[in-house]
DNA sequence: CGGGAGTTTTTGACAAAGTCCAAATCTTGG
DNA sequence: CCAAGATTTGGACTTTGTCAAAAACTCCCG
């Protein structure tokens, strides 16, 4: 996220102490929980109430300038890096997320065989795994 | 399922009329959450705690004779299908479930591209969309 | 078929992650 | 600088699920 200001305004958005906070914190913290975020922007700000947080995460991710990604077992987590359909990486042990290039091209990036009249606007991919840390842990 | 009691035995679970009752409910109704199946459970025996909802899939599902999937803003929904390695096909609007076939084959179906070091056991891929019902009524 | 050991089920409290609402505060355009 | 409108706050509440202990049940064995 270049400027968090600058990208409220484009977005005709309100420009609050609070926002920016929670932009920087999740270009920081790339899959970060709404709780983690809240403590990132205590850390800068002094306080900021969990509602406001959880208000800043839905207008910006309504908006398209953050994205929600809800792995099983999870609180949501939220990123930055928005309109590239890429894909993630979950440890089923600790939960680490690492972001996985798109396997396809643009989104949807995969096609249903059989849609049942859907229309699909996006195909959601999660690899399930065991990271490198936790593989070593259990030997 | 052809025959829950038998399903049971052939994992060395003892048998209860819980254990039966839940996964005929599964049966009939693929995608249920664990209230619904609740429900149904009671329509046949009468009542059921939800703690023993909860405790039976749990078991079924670890044993691998249920599966759970978890998509987002959704309660986790329980399935009878199981090793074919499907995909799910999930309304945004009402979040009306149907199965996909696996796009690719066999799990994990597809392969990240760079996967960090992870070793991955599973690819899972839901496709969000609009089914026709709500389709109809957005017009 | 009856008894026991070991599981399950039940009940009720508890926890995590979010949402709802009304009052107080802040941002922005003029 | 002010008012109008949007945002932030605090607190109650909801949903989905887990924990723990006591009661009930299943299954094996004699």
């Amino acid at each position: 996220m270049r400027d968090p200001e600058a990208t409220l305004r484009h977005h005709d958005l309100p420009v609050t102490a609070q926002r920016v906070s929670v932009l920087r914190a999740v270009s920081r913290h790339p899959h970060a929980t709404a709780d983690e975020l809240a403590e990132a922007v205590r850390t800068e700000l002094g306080s900021i109430s969990r509602q406001s947080v959880y208000n800043v995460l839905n207008v910006l991710t309504d908006k398209g300038i953050l994205r929600r990604i809800q792995p099983a077992d999870s609180a949501a987590l939220y990123e930055d890096r928005i309109g590239d359909n890429h894909h993630h990486l979950v440890c089923r042990t600790c939960g680490k997320t690492e972001d996985v290039c798109c396997a396809v091209g643009e989104a949807p990036c995969l096609t249903a065989r059989s849609h049942h009249g859907f229309q699909i606007d996006e195909a959601e991919v999660i690899y399930w795994g065991t990271c490198p840390a936790c593989l070593k842990k259990k030997r």
